[in-house]
DNA sequence: CTCCCGATAT
DNA sequence: ATATCAGGAG
């Protein structure tokens, strides 16, 4: 079995202030920022809301303008047609069904268009300060390879490690595991030789061999 | 499972 | 050229 406590200790020693890496002032501004990250580096999609979030303030905006200037205004972050549509509609449906603010149970989040249980965990740990495990790319990949969840989907490797890590410790562990995705345990090429979690991955131990 | 999709690193 | 990037819907 794996050492949870001292993962966590090396994860809070390595990344003591890992927090969300978009840029946003309110919910709906991480709302979006995150709607816009899927497949996309975060780096983009700052610099994309930069301007956005001066142009659309307030959820009508975004139901209210046409979809090509919508989708001009995100093209760059990719998959520019869906993430339209995605915030079009959403913004609509804060409108509708709750007074033009975003929810802040998990429940309410995903029933909303565009919204999944990443996006969703991302704004309640973020945004509302609510335990949530946010299994993206990164911390799917990363748990996967350490042996911390055998499974292969994103929800079903949230509830592994729901039962495995403590809550109070849910979002900064997402945060870390992210941070750590992107600057040592990398899809292609994972740095293992400057990894200080190696000794408790299994990748790493099975990729150790000189 | 497939499709959506521009930008960047390798 | 190709894999990958804070995914979600049909």
């Amino acid at each position: 079995m794996k050492n949870i406590p001292e993962i966590l200790r090396i994860l809070d020693k390595l990344y003591p202030k890992a927090k969300c890496s978009l840029d946003f002032n309110t919910p709906l501004e991480l709302l979006v920022a995150t709607v816009l990250s899927a497949q996309c580096t975060d780096e983009r999609v700052n610099q994309v809301t930069k301007n956005l979030f001066n142009k659309y303030r307030t959820a009508a905006d975004y139901a209210d303008v046409p979809t090509e200037e919508l989708e001009e205004d995100i093209r760059s972050t990719g998959f520019f047609r869906n993430k339209a549509k995605s915030l079009k509609n959403c913004g609509a449906a804060l409108v509708e069904a709750h007074q033009g603010e975003v929810p802040g149970s998990l429940d309410k989040l995903v029933k909303l268009p565009g919204i999944g249980r990443k996006t969703a965990n991302v704004i309640l740990g973020s945004a509302f300060k609510i335990p949530g495990i946010v299994v993206d790319t990164h911390v799917g990949r990363i748990t996967q390879r350490m042996g911390l969840t055998r499974e292969q989907d994103p929800v079903k490797i949230e509830f592994d490690l729901m039962e495995i890590i403590p809550k109070d410790k849910w979002t900064v562990f997402s945060h870390q595991l992210i941070q750590h995705g992107r600057k040592i345990c990398n899809a292609r090429k994972p740095k293992c030789g400057e990894c200080l979690l190696l000794e408790h991955c299994d990748f790493g131990q099975s990729a150790a061999d000189s």
